[in-house]
DNA sequence: GCCGTACGCCGCAAAATCTGCGGCAGACTG
DNA sequence: CAGTCTGCCGCAGATTTTGCGGCGTACGGC
């Protein structure tokens, strides 16, 4: 659920400490502060802010799935059948392998990434969704892009 | 491109560690520390060594993309056009707001995330893309889940 | 069995960073 | 013009990071 409240819009020094720790959300705040031109106070204070408004939801490590093993890479399409939609958490909830659900207008209902270590990984978690919906399997050969949401305008 | 280099394979600790950094990569050392049963030196030479390999590929803030403005969240498949593949580098150039980038099997040849601030931002992006294959553009909901890669078995 | 080497972890001390707080300047209000 | 509020600075103590020496275990050669 995205979080609507009305808070104070964000100025531009936000938006260039937004891209600064999407660069590298392990620096220290003086390197974050460079980015912004501010001491190391104002830019903990900003970024506190940002954090508690819901603005910054976490920071995390990117990695490499080929190196955790995973093989295949797929995007599936589903159009869930009848009423079945509340089962949708279930499989999520049993199966971590499914990186990103989205659910989407259109001819299918939601859009799936699942990693699989191999074709009988991919197919015990594709069969779980073929029971609540129709799907369409597609394999990822590349990850073109995997970009962070522009900050700055 | 995926490194496919043969290194040292990851054993549990560097499992934990990567789970642990995939939850917060603000965590000091001596907190990861705390997650793989390591003191500070032991954590920092871990999360170095697993940098080095690729096997960790960076750390990043995970931002709202309402909180920016981006009020529209769009998912597009393409196929390309004739022999236009290499058009697709240009346009994720110009264009920083399509998020995310998947070249496929089936179908369509390419799967694409793009974040607009209203209808004509999007159409401005997707009729770029339209130029160099045919598009079906799916607007997204809700994004149910969206979760880093499972590293412990 | 016994040495030599390599690897991974620990612990230390110095440097860097974080954190909480007081103070100050500019904006806005009555 | 005084009062208040907001946002930034800078400081000092606490915490964290960093580089390095040392130790124990595993492994291979002899």
């Amino acid at each position: 659920m995205t979080d609507t409240r009305t808070t104070t819009p964000l100025d531009e020094t936000d938006r260039l400490l937004i891209e600064a720790v999407q660069r590298d959300s392990r620096a220290s705040l003086a390197e974050l502060g460079k980015a912004i031109h501010l001491g190391t106070s104002a830019t903990r204070s900003r970024l506190r802010s940002l954090e508690e408004r819901g603005v910054i939801t976490g920071h995390t490590a990117r990695v490499s799935a080929a190196a955790l093993g995973y093989t295949l890479h797929a995007v599936v399409r589903m159009k869930v059948h009848g009423a079945l939609y509340d089962r949708v958490a279930d499989v999520l909830g049993r199966h971590p392998q499914i990186v990103r659900c989205l659910r989407v207008t259109g001819e299918s209902c939601y859009h799936f990434e699942i990693l699989a270590t191999d074709m009988a990984d991919l197919e015990r978690i594709t069969s779980d969704l073929a029971r609540i919906g129709s799907i369409t399997t597609d394999l990822v050969y590349e990850v073109v892009a995997d970009r962070p949401s522009p900050a700055t305008r």
